[in-house]
DNA sequence: AAGTTCAGTGTACAAGTGTTGACTGAAAAT
DNA sequence: ATTTTCAGTCAACACTTGTACACTGAACTT
């Protein structure tokens, strides 16, 4: 699996890389992938699961003391860049299989964002932000928080320059997204339909 | 060209087809590929120029007379999901190069859709809906709506449900979160910051 | 101490891969 | 009328691909 992520990293796409060259990078022969995975898919479906893993870390390490929502948004958005650079491949594979990938990978990947999308809304429910929005329409908002914060994934992922004030222009680029759709969520609980 | 996007609809992505596949699909001996192209990579991002074109012509379709903003956001989703249903293959395209294939390619098709994003805010600063945005903010709203959109394409590419009902819901869904950005939209514009 | 599981090795095969060079015939340009 | 361009063909190359089978040695069970 590792060096599935190593290849993946070196700018190759899942659904290009060869059962042999994952055996090569590993070290290892062809046929001795056969003891672990009996197939690519199965090998990508275990990433997926490793990626599951990572995002309950991640939501527990940016589950933060009670901050102003700006301040919070801030801070949370700082803490996901950093852990996405610090799992760089872990997340290329996530952005892509999103949507290239055997539809098998695709439904697992989609399956982890649902899910940590739910678990922020439960998180959300807990607090006094957005109070009295009715159970469907926050998870409409934390659906397109968590599909906001993928698609910049993918952007940040090919930033080559990592200067930091680059870094900051792309922070401030999606917490100014996030608190857009923050604003629309409290305007929506004000509204009829 | 043809040939290459049917594979894409046969659930193959870009990175996967051969260029073999393609001229034996296209009912074309290998060699005579090179004809055309020179490179896989250079099919692809004469798909992506083909792309373009759609979107500008999806453009002209969906603008409409006047309406209330929430009839129009509503024909303009579902002239939307009719476009992609008719070129299913392009759009299968698009989502799927935006993250994976090669760099060329993801840029090629960040381009389009950044172009696209922005032919949408200049349509939106001649009408009298937003006023007083920033032309700044309204770019990012654009690219927001418009990352919405191309991620609730990848879903509607995926279901397989194309009863009339399952659809309206997908439609509905989409409406909410684009009317969720639009009133975050109306709401930045009277806060300070 | 003997047996079983486990992760690895080597060899082999039939297909499929990108790319090459030399050739053909029709259409377009001169 | 002759030449040039163009889209196609065929045969061949060196290489990579997934997968099968038989084997080996270490570790763990019993």
């Amino acid at each position: 699996m590792e060096a599935a992520l190593d290849l993946l990293g070196k700018g190759e796409s899942l659904t290009s890389i060869s059962l042999r060259e994952v055996a090569k990078t590993a070290g290892v022969v062809p046929t001795s992938f056969y003891r672990h995975f009996s197939d690519m898919e199965e090998l990508g479906l275990n990433l997926a699961d490793e990626l599951g893993m990572l995002l309950r870390k991640l939501m527990r390490a940016a589950r933060q003391p009670d901050l102003p929502p700006k301040e919070l948004m801030r801070q949370s958005v700082d803490v996901y860049i950093d852990f996405v650079l610090q799992h760089r491949n872990h997340f290329t594979f996530m952005c892509q299989c999103r949507t290239a990938g055997t539809p098998a990978l695709r439904n697992a990947i989609r399956n982890e964002l649902r899910f940590f999308a739910h678990e922020l809304a439960s998180d959300v429910r807990q607090t006094t932000l957005l109070p009295g929005i009715s159970s469907q329409d926050l998870d409409t908002v934390c659906q397109l928080i968590v599909t906001t914060v993928a698609d910049a994934t993918i952007d940040l992922l090919d930033l080559t320059d990592q200067s930091p004030n680059v870094r900051q222009e792309f922070s401030l680029a999606v917490v100014k997204k996030l608190s857009l759709i923050w604003l629309g969520a409290n305007a929506w609980t004000h509204v009829s339909d």
